[in-house]
DNA sequence: CCAAAAGTGTTAATAGTACACCCATGC
DNA sequence: GCATGGGTGTACTATTAACACTTTTGG
């Protein structure tokens, strides 16, 4: 009996969540093979078996850092991934023994979600390749990958809903209000009238109008604004209330 | 460089929620240990490793039926525990010994919650003992059940809010309005006065008043009512809008 | 001048809060 | 009668929604 009990190994992917310039949202996605002659360039999360005496969030962390350079990234462990067959297809068993020079044919995984100013210089201690795709661009990738790509946008959602702040991570350090707003559309079902949005932000003074405003734009330059943390853990923090 | 990888055991352990009679809630716990001859009756959260060819899912539903005996149990996975230190206690590594016939040292597991109503009857396929606690009642547990317990209640608070529906789960199928009341001030960190809370009640038609009213009372009877799900799926179904 | 987006103002509808008050029942 | 909770009504306040209008800038 005792030897139907799974033994396995257990690893962590990453969602990291970027916001570009066309105000669409992005994920960080690293190449399959560390070995560039690889007929397909495929590509998949950013993730890493953890260590035996290694804790998930640690592991997740420090998968983040080998793939941006950044020491401290916000992070949100939203599910585990256990499907006996999400591991069976022959190349993803393949790829595994040559990443970790182990036959494993089940693996479980835990799924992070993580947020990176896109602007952020990424500096990758490990991959060679690692690049933004908007979420309508996601390519075909190995494992079960593009499921916990697609679960990662209702949680990330529901993140915002909880804790407003943490959209501020998406945003460059100066942002207009237009671009808040955007944010906050693609991160949100509900649908919100600009002008009134405009007028909500005004009324939070989390959010900080700065001396600075756009350049070079065909239409009336809009206010930078910047997003003090302090203030907003002192209360009166919800969008919707 | 491989062999720090972890290679694991990973179980499952549910947090199984009621409400009782005196509108507290309670959560299930087993004998910890099956041979009731054991100087102390320790108790633990229900769990069990999962099986080689089980998802996770499968697991936890499998454990709430080898407790209640029931089918199809509400329930939903909430986080993945993995401290390296969490099974390192020395009574509890004899007692993994015991149960499972192997040497465990580290085993990771995902919680889940679940939720039961307190007057349905108990058939356990597993267990002798099978008992609620109210939560300000819970003993000092194995592993670290008790920060499971500890992390479940902020969780199943996010679950009302995100789904208001999961609180007749708790509820007997016919209930007074006081009963919601008094469960949803506990699964809530918002007040709200007992009279606007009637109110807002009539207002949905998905909570639907029976000809029945309670009996024996010594004060004005209170009208018992019925969820329709069916209505509640329709929309117009946040408490809170 | 025009197009495009910034930003302000006004008002109506909706939702939430605070109570006052009457009802029914057991003791 | 009185204590206890059930249940309805009314008035006030806060929030959200709809939309008109003015401002600024590049071309």
């Amino acid at each position: 009996m005792s030897s139907n009990f799974i033994h396995t190994y257990v690893s962590v992917d990453c969602v990291v969540f970027g916001f570009d310039n066309e105000n669409r949202l992005n994920i960080l996605l690293v190449l399959k093979h560390r070995d560039k002659a690889q007929i397909e360039k495929q590509r998949r999360l950013p993730g890493s078996l953890i260590f035996s005496d290694e804790d998930v969030d640690d592991a997740a962390q420090r998968v983040l850092h080998e793939i941006t350079g950044i020491k401290k990234m916000v992070l949100k462990q939203f599910k585990c991934f256990a499907d006996p067959k999400r591991a069976s297809n022959e190349s993803d068993i393949i790829w595994m023994g040559e990443e970790y020079k182990h036959h494993i044919d089940r693996i479980i995984t835990v799924a992070y979600l993580s947020l990176c100013r896109i602007d952020q210089k990424i500096n990758s201690t490990k991959y060679d390749t690692v690049d933004w795709f908007p979420i309508d661009k996601i390519p075909v990738l190995p494992f079960d990958h593009n499921l916990i790509i697609k679960e990662s946008l209702v949680e990330i959602r529901k993140w915002v809903q909880s804790d407003f702040s943490i959209i501020f991570e998406l945003l460059p350090k100066k942002f207009t209000i237009r671009q808040l707003y955007q944010l906050y559309n693609d991160l949100s079902e509900r649908y919100i009238d600009i002008k009134n949005f405009h007028k909500k932000i005004a009324s939070f003074n989390y959010i900080i109008p700065l001396d600075e405003i756009e350049t070079n734009v065909s239409h009336r330059a809009a206010r930078y604004y910047k997003f003090d943390p302090k203030v907003y853990r002192k209360g009166n923090n919800k969008l919707i209330k």
